[in-house]
Order: structure tokens, then C-alpha cells, then sequence
DNA sequence: CAGAAGATCCCCT
DNA sequence: GGGGATCTTCTGC
């Protein structure tokens, strides 16, 4: 397994959200493959929590170096895994929707409390790889959190796009076909 | 199986 | 004070 550099994350978003498909996502011991992610545009684009070029205390690290982590708790109770991009003040990132449990399946049953649905979904696989909030900020490229490739080719008819979830607030922006996932996998996420 | 509702709390206005 | 880049549980068919 290789674990991806830094300049792995200085490509445009949305290459960067397809090229994140396939990879192995690594917390210490457990982890799995990418399967499901959405891109958030930045300024431009309204579901995207730097919207506007808003900048608070939450969305601080999106606007620094691309390969970063952006986690936030979503619902009172969920955690939410990003990747920051666009690069220093570009305020973009790909959110990691869903996974394919490959390591320390145990142990992440064991804290989803259930054997089924571990990692399909943003708030499920954070839960399944023990990633919270003590990681935001973290950089992408070091332990102990990180993407590695593994020689996995993911076919590129295999790719496919369509709306992101739970934006229906966003008006326009709300059908930009900006979630992208491998088709055929049963990782991705159901909502 | 589908839909509704509840959980829960930080963030921002 | 309102709402959210979610998930689980419960209800009813």
C-alpha cells in the first residue's frame, strides 16, 4: 500500500473526488476503500458550508492547505469526514460518503454495535474508524490517519455521478450531479 | 418495505 | 432561536 503525498491532494476538486475513489481510507488499524463521495464547490456553491466565502471558526481549515481534514458534527451526534482542496484560500472539499470494510471489520462492528451497514454513510463509517473530532485539521498524508492505494483499479465506466444527498435546501445547486461513486458496490450509501 | 419521527448539540444569526 | 452534507427506531401496510 502506498500512502498517498501531499501533492495527491492539490488536484482540482472534482478530479480529486473521482481520483479518491478506490483508494483505502486508514485510521491505526482499521480501514477501507472509497466508494462514495460528493465534491462541495466553495463560495459558489450553496450547499457548501463556505458558501459565500463564509469563514468561521468551523469552516477555518477548509481554507487552508488542500489535504487537510474538515470534520464536523452534524445532527448533534454524527461526525462528517472531509478532504479539504481547492488549495490555500479555496475553500473546497470532498466529503467521504461511504466505504468498504476491509480491516478491523471486528472491531468496527463492534462499535456500530451492529454487523451490518458499517461504513455505508458518512455518520456510519466515522463511527466504524473511531475519526472524530480530534482529527479535524489533521494532515491527510501522515499517520495516523490517511489514503493509501493498493493497486485497486477502479473502471472508469464504472464511475458513476448523480445528486448529492441531503442538500435539498440549496436550491439550484441541490441537482449539480457532484456525488460520485463505483457502481455495482454495495458500500454506497442508501439515502 | 416505506415513511415518520426522534435523538442531540454545535454553529451561526 | 432555528436548523443541519445523519442515522435509528417505530409504525403501519
Amino acid at each position: 500500500m502506498r500512502t498517498m503525498a501531499a501533492d495527491f491532494y492539490s488536484a482540482p476538486t472534482h478530479l480529486l473526488a473521482r481520483s479518491l475513489l478506490g483508494k483505502i481510507l486508514m485510521h491505526g488499524q482499521l480501514g477501507g476503500r472509497v466508494v462514495e463521495v460528493e465534491a462541495y464547490q466553495g463560495p459558489s456553491d450553496r450547499a457548501a458550508h463556505s458558501f459565500g466565502g463564509r469563514l468561521t471558526q468551523r469552516t477555518r481549515v477548509m481554507y487552508g492547505p488542500a489535504g487537510v481534514a474538515y470534520i464536523y458534527l452534524i445532527y448533534g451526534m454524527y461526525t462528517c469526514l472531509n478532504v479539504v482542496s481547492g488549495g490555500e484560500g479555496r475553500p473546497e472539499a470532498i466529503l467521504i460518503r461511504a466505504l468498504e470494510p476491509l480491516y478491523g471489520v471486528d472491531t468496527m462492528a463492534r462499535r456500530r454495535g451492529q454487523s451490518r451497514n458499517l461504513t455505508n454513510g458518512p455518520g456510519r463509517l466515522t463511527q466504524a474508524l473511531n475519526i472524530d473530532r480530534s482529527l479535524n485539521g489533521h494532515c491527510l498524508w501522515r499517520d495516523p490517519l490517511f489514503f493509501s492505494d493498493d493497486g485497486f483499479l477502479v473502471q472508469p465506466s464504472a464511475v458513476r455521478q448523480g445528486p448529492r444527498v441531503g442538500v435539498e435546501y440549496a436550491g439550484a445547486a441541490a441537482k449539480f450531479p457532484w456525488r460520485y461513486w463505483i457502481d455495482g458496490h454495495l458500500g454506497v450509501s442508501t439515502r
